[in-house]
RNA sequence: GCGAGGGUGGCUGAGCCAGGCCAAAGGCGGCGGGCUUAAGACCCGCUCCCGAAGGGGUCCCUGGGUUCGAAUCCCAGCCCUCGCACCA
C-alpha cells in the first residue's frame, strides 16, 4: 500500500493522531462549560435516538454544531455545547425481544457504542452534562413535569380512537400499521380501532400562540414554520344550527356563512351522532354507514338520502339530509349545510345527486379577497374583472368571494360583510377551528416514562406524590402485551389519597414528552430537587443555534415550544423573554429560506417575550447515497461513518461533508471528494511538515512576502464571515486557496520565514473547527503554544482597495494571456505594464461627478487641458460611460501589480516590467486607463 | 387545490436579498501542457461563438415591464421539489 517515498514521511497517521488528540481534550477539559459561565451561546445538536450506530446523517448534523462550536470558542465566547440520549422508545423493546436482553441493558450497550463513535469523530461536548432520558434521574422530571401540567389543567383524560392490535394486545401508533391493509407491524393482524381513555397535554390551549409566534420566528427556515402552520391549521368560521325536525338543532361550522341562502341540501359525515342515530331507524343509511366505517375510501360523491329534512335558518325552507361520506368526522362539527354553487364537493355531489344548484354569490372586483390595503400601480388595468355573465355555476363552483345575489333583503352585500351580518341574523357564533388536536401522551408500552398516576376505585386517578417520584420501571417482562400490565407486584400500591387498594397507571408516555425539555436539563443536569435550575435556564435559554433534520419540523419542534411556553407560564423561565427580546435575533443565513418579512402587529403576548426555545433553526440536508438515493439498506448504498473513520479518519470525513454543501442542501456521498478531502488535509499537513524540517528555504521579505500577507488578512476575514453565515464549504474554499498560495510561494521563492509562518498559522486555526485533529498535529509541529482548540482565532480586515487590487491584477494577467493567446505569440520574453498616469485618474474623476458635459467640464479643468488632444480623446471616453466603479490610485495601481509581478513572471516565464505611473514610454501610458494598465508584449 | 422553495453555461452549483468590471466562483467531466520509462496522483492553462494585442456577439426557464444599466427588481406564464388537503 505505502511505498516508501519522498513524501511519505511528510504524511500524517489519522489512526495514531485522533485518539492522541482526542484524550488530550479530554484530559485539559477543553470542552468543559462552568456553571458560573454568562449567557453562553448555546449551540445544540438534536439528540439521537439510541440505535446503536451513527449513520452519515448523524455525522452531518453535529460535525455541523461541532464546528460552529468551536468557531465560537475560538473567537472567545463560552460555548455550550451539550449532547445526550433520546433513550426511550418502541425499537428497544423489540431488540430486547429479538436478542433475549432487556430494552435497559440494551439500550445502555447502544449509548457506550454511539458515545463512543461520537469521541471517535472527534466531537468536542462536555460530556459531564451528558443527559440519558430513560435514567430515572431524568424521567423523575418528566412525571414531576405531568404533574405541574396536571395542577394547571393542561392534562385532560379522554376516549380516543386508536390503533389496537388484538393480538399483541396493545395500541399502536399510526407508523406501526402497515400498509392499506393495516397489518400490526409485528404480528401481520390487521389492527382494529378502539375507543380508550388516554392521557392527553392540552396543547389545543397554546394552538393561538404557538401559531401567531412563528411570523416573528426569523431565524428558522420558511418552511418549518409554514409546517407549523398547516399543522396547527386554524379556520376561523362560524357555528349555526339547522334544525331537523323530530331531532333537534344540529350544529354545522362553516367559513362560508356568506353562501347560506345557496344551501340546497344537508350533509352528516357517517360518524355523526344523529346519522348514527338515523342508521338505527333506516335500512339505507344503515347499510350506507356500515360501509363506510368498513371500507376505506367511498366515491367522493356517494352518499345517502335519510328521508329527513333540515330548515335552513335563513331562508325557513327544507332541505334534505343526506349522510355523505365526503363530510368529515373530525373536520367542524361534521355536519355541513352543502352549496353546491359555491363549493367544489357541493358541487360534485349534487349533480350526481340532481340536487339543486342555487347561485348566491356573484364575483365583483372589489369584493374578491379582503381588503385592498395595496393602491393598485398606476396605469395598471383595474382588478380582473370576472364577468358575472361568465360564471355559470351549473358546470363548476365559483368559490371566490363576491357580492350576494338571490339572497333576500341581503342582496348586494360583500361576502365579507355578509359573513359579518348573517352572525348575528342567523343566531350563528364565530368560532375559530384547529386541525391541531391535544397531544396524545398515552402509550401502552414499556419502554418509556411512567405516568405517575395510580387508579383508585374510591378517589378515582390519584398523582403519585412528589416524594414518591420517580415511579421507577420493573424489571421487564417478556410478554404479548404491554409488559407493565403484566408486572403484578408494580402494579397494585396503596391509594395515595384514601390508602385503599391502587392500581398504577400502566401507561407510559410518548417519547416526545422526553425531548421537549432536554435542552433544559443541559443546563443543570445533576440538579436533584427541580428539573432545571431555573435562573440559570433564563440566563442560558433560548438555544441560538438548534441543528438537526427536517423531519421534526413538526412533531418535536413543535411539542417543545409548547412546552417551553407552559414552563415560562408556570413561572419556571423567569428571564427568557426579558433576554430575548434584544439578544439573538438572526441575522445571518442568506440561504433563501428564512424569513423575508417579519410581522409588524406584534400581539399583546409577545410583547411579554418570545417564549420561544430555539432562535436560529437550521435543518441539514440529507446525505444521500453515492448514487444520488436516499441510503438504505435495501439499496446497499450507505456508507458507514465508522469504516470512513478508519480507513480516512475522522477530520477527512468532517472536511469533506463540511465542503460538500452548505448545512440546508443535500447532497451526495462522492468517494472522490472524500479522496480529495483527505489529500488536501495531507497536503496541509506536508507543507507545514517541509517547513517545520527546513525542506523549505527562507529569504527575505520583499514585495511577494506582502503580498502573500494580504492574501493571509483576506483569508481570515472571509473565513470568519462565511463561518458565522454558515457557510463553510465556502469557508473551506478559501483556506484550500490560501493553502494553494502559500504552495507556490515556496515553488518561486525562498519565502519570507515570518510571512509563511503566519499563513500556516492561520490556516490550522481557520481549518480546526473543522479538522481539529490535524490542526492539532501541525500546531505541535509548528510549536505554538498550546491547543488549536484553545487558541484565539486570528483578527483580520482586508487591506484597504484589496478586493479592487485583486481585480486589477486578475484583469491584467487575464489580458496578458488574451493577448499571448489571440496575437498568437509563441514564447513571450518580455511583458511591460504601465499604469494609467495621474492625469486620467484626475480625468475620470471629474467625471465621474460630472452631470451631462462631460467632456466639457472635464477640458474645463485647467492641468487635463495641458493633455490636449489626448485629454480631449479619453474624455469622449469617458463620456460613453454610465458607471464609475471604484479605482485605485495610480500609486496603488503601481504597488499592486508589483505585488503580483511574480505571479506573472512564474505564469509567463518572461521578465516583467511594471512601470511607476510617470515611467512609462508615452506609447504604452496612452493606452493605459485606470483600472486597465498598458500592456506591451514582446 | 392551498402554501413554501426553486428553474443559472455538458453536469453539479455559487451569485439574486442590498441592480453596475457577470461570459457569470468552485467542483466534476472534457481538452492541451508540465512531471513520469509509463499509468495514476500532482501541478499549470483552456473549456458559449467569432477574432493575428487585451475586441465584438449571444447568454442565466419563457414573454413583458422598470432602469443609463437586469441573472439580480416588478408583472404574467410554463415547469420542478417539498408540505398540507374529500378541511366545510
Amino acid at each position: 500500500m505505502s511505498s516508501p517515498d519522498a513524501t511519505e514521511q511528510h504524511r500524517f497517521d489519522h489512526a495514531a493522531i485522533e485518539p492522541k488528540w482526542q484524550r488530550a481534550w479530554d484530559e485539559a477539559d477543553v470542552f468543559r462549560i462552568e456553571d458560573s459561565a454568562e449567557d453562553p451561546e448555546y449551540i445544540l445538536a438534536m439528540f439521537p435516538y439510541t440505535s446503536g450506530n451513527l449513520h452519515m446523517g448523524h455525522v452531518r448534523n453535529y460535525t455541523i454544531t461541532d464546528a460552529y462550536a468551536r468557531f465560537e470558542m475560538l473567537r472567545g465566547e463560552d460555548v455550550l455545547h451539550p449532547m445526550g440520549w433520546d433513550s426511550f422508545g418502541l425499537p428497544a423493546e423489540n431488540a430486547a425481544e429479538e436478542r433475549d436482553t432487556n430494552p435497559r441493558e440494551w439500550t445502555m450497550d447502544c449509548i457506550e457504542t454511539m458515545r463512543d463513535q461520537l469521541v471517535r469523530m472527534g466531537f468536542g461536548y462536555d460530556w459531564e452534562r451528558e443527559v440519558t432520558t430513560c435514567d430515572p434521574d431524568y424521567y423523575r422530571w418528566n412525571q414531576w413535569l405531568f404533574k405541574r401540567f396536571l395542577d394547571h389543567d393542561l392534562v385532560t383524560r379522554g376516549a380516543r380512537e386508536v390503533n389496537w392490535c388484538p393480538d399483541c394486545e396493545t395500541v399502536l401508533a399510526d407508523e406501526q400499521v402497515k400498509g392499506e391493509d393495516e397489518l400490526c407491524w409485528r404480528c401481520d393482524n390487521p389492527v382494529e380501532t378502539r375507543e380508550l381513555d388516554q392521557w392527553m397535554f392540552t396543547i389545543t390551549d397554546y394552538a393561538d400562540e404557538l401559531l401567531e409566534a412563528l411570523d416573528g420566528m426569523d431565524g428558522w427556515p420558511n418552511n418549518v414554520r409554514e409546517m407549523q402552520r398547516n399543522w396547527i391549521g386554524r379556520q376561523e368560521g362560524t357555528t349555526a344550527e339547522f334544525a331537523v325536525e323530530g331531532y333537534g338543532d344540529v350544529e354545522i361550522f362553516t367559513t362560508r356563512l356568506d353562501t347560506i341562502y345557496g344551501a340546497t341540501f344537508f350533509a352528516l359525515s357517517p360518524g355523526h351522532d344523529l346519522a348514527q342515530q338515523l342508521a338505527g331507524e333506516n335500512e339505507d343509511v344503515a347499510e350506507y354507514v356500515a360501509r363506510a366505517e368498513r371500507e376505506e375510501e367511498l366515491p367522493e360523491t356517494s352518499g345517502v338520502f335519510t328521508g329527513e329534512y333540515a330548515v335552513n335558518p335563513a331562508t325557513g325552507e327544507e332541505i334534505p339530509v343526506y349522510v355523505a361520506d365526503y363530510v368529515l368526522e373530525d373536520v367542524g362539527t361534521g355536519a355541513l349545510f352543502a352549496v353546491p354553487a359555491h363549493d367544489d364537493r357541493d358541487h360534485a355531489f349534487a349533480v350526481e345527486h340532481d340536487i339543486p344548484i342555487r347561485q348566491v354569490i356573484e364575483p365583483a372586483a372589489d369584493a374578491v379577497g379582503t381588503s385592498s390595503d395595496e393602491p393598485s400601480v398606476a396605469g395598471a388595468p383595474e382588478e380582473a374583472d370576472i364577468d358575472p355573465e361568465e360564471i355559470d355555476v351549473r358546470t363548476e363552483a365559483y368559490t371566490e368571494d363576491g357580492v350576494l345575489v338571490d339572497s333576500g333583503e341581503f342582496d348586494g352585500l360583500t361576502s365579507e360583510e355578509a359573513r359579518e351580518r348573517f352572525v348575528e341574523e342567523f343566531d350563528g357564533e364565530f368560532r375559530t377551528e384547529y386541525r391541531l388536536r391535544d397531544w396524545l401522551i398515552s402509550r401502552q408500552r414499556y419502554w418509556g416514562t411512567p405516568i405517575p398516576m395510580v387508579d383508585c376505585p374510591d378517589c378515582g386517578f390519584v398523582p403519585v406524590p412528589d416524594e414518591d417520584l420517580p415511579v421507577e420501571l420493573p424489571e421487564f417482562i417478556h410478554t404479548t402485551g404491554n409488559p407493565l400490565d403484566a408486572a403484578e407486584e408494580w402494579k397494585h400500591v396503596a391509594c395515595p389519597e384514601c390508602g385503599g387498594d391502587g392500581v398504577r397507571e400502566t401507561d407510559t408516555m410518548n417519547t416526545f414528552v422526553d425531548s421537549s425539555w432536554y435542552f433544559l436539563r443541559y443546563v443543570s443536569p445533576d440538579l436533584a430537587d427541580a428539573p432545571f435550575d431555573g435562573e440559570r435556564a433564563s440566563d442560558w435559554m433560548p438555544v441560538d443555534e438548534y441543528v438537526g433534520g427536517i423531519e421534526h419540523a413538526v412533531m418535536h419542534l413543535l411539542y417543545a415550544r409548547f412546552f417551553t411556553k407552559v414552563l415560562d407560564d408556570l413561572d419556571m423561565l423567569d428571564g427568557v423573554h426579558a433576554n430575548d427580546v434584544s439578544g439573538g435575533s438572526s441575522e445571518r443565513r442568506s440561504d433563501g429560506v428564512h424569513a423575508n418579512e417579519v410581522s409588524g402587529g406584534s400581539s399583546e403576548r409577545r410583547s411579554d417575550g418570545v417564549r420561544e426555545p430555539f432562535t436560529n433553526l437550521t435543518n441539514q440536508g440529507m446525505v444521500l447515497g453515492e448514487d444520488g438515493h436516499k441510503m438504505s439498506k435495501s439499496r446497499g448504498n450507505g456508507v458507514s461513518p465508522v469504516r470512513i473513520i478508519e480507513e480516512y479518519g475522522a477530520d477527512t470525513a468532517r472536511l469533506f461533508i463540511m465542503e460538500a454543501a452548505q448545512p440546508h442542501k443535500e447532497f451526495a456521498w462522492d468517494s472522490e471528494g472524500v479522496e480529495s478531502a483527505n489529500q488536501f488535509l495531507q497536503s496541509v499537513y506536508r507543507l507545514a511538515s517541509e517547513f517545520d524540517r527546513g525542506d523549505i528555504g527562507t529569504g527575505d521579505a520583499g514585495t511577494i512576502a506582502e503580498y502573500v500577507d494580504r492574501e493571509i488578512d483576506a483569508t481570515v476575514a472571509t473565513v470568519t464571515e462565511e463561518y458565522e453565515a454558515f457557510r463553510f464549504n465556502h469557508a473551506i474554499q478559501a483556506v484550500r486557496d490560501l493553502v494553494s498560495l502559500l504552495y507556490q510561494y515556496a515553488e518561486y521563492t525562498d519565502p519570507d520565514g515570518e510571512t509563511f509562518e503566519r499563513g500556516l498559522t492561520a490556516v490550522t486555526k481557520l481549518l480546526a473547527p473543522i479538522a481539529p485533529h490535524v490542526c492539532e498535529e501541525i500546531r505541535d509541529l509548528l510549536g505554538g503554544d498550546g491547543m488549536v482548540a484553545r487558541a484565539e482565532w486570528p483578527e483580520a480586515t482586508k487591506a484597504d482597495g484589496y478586493e479592487i487590487a485583486s481585480r486589477l491584477v486578475e484583469n491584467t494577467r487575464e489580458d496578458v494571456r488574451d493577448i499571448i493567446d489571440v496575437a498568437g505569440i509563441e514564447d513571450p520574453s518580455r511583458v511591460e505594464i504601465a499604469v494609467a498616469p495621474a492625469w486620467k485618474h484626475r480625468a475620470r474623476e471629474i467625471a465621474s461627478g460630472a452631470d451631462g458635459d462631460v467632456v466639457g467640464t472635464v477640458m474645463g479643468d485647467e492641468q487635463l487641458r495641458q493633455h490636449g488632444e489626448d485629454a480631449a480623446d479619453y474624455a469622449k471616453e469617458l463620456a460613453g460611460t454610465e458607471h464609475f466603479g471604484e479605482q485605485l490610485s495610480p500609486d496603488a495601481e503601481h504597488e499592486a501589480l508589483t505585488r503580483a509581478t511574480w505571479l506573472l513572471e512564474r505564469e509567463f516565464d518572461a521578465e516583467i516590467v511594471v512601470y511607476a505611473p510617470e515611467e512609462a514610454p508615452d506609447a504604452l501610458a496612452s493606452e493605459a486607463t485606470p483600472g486597465r494598465p498598458g500592456i506591451n508584449i514582446e
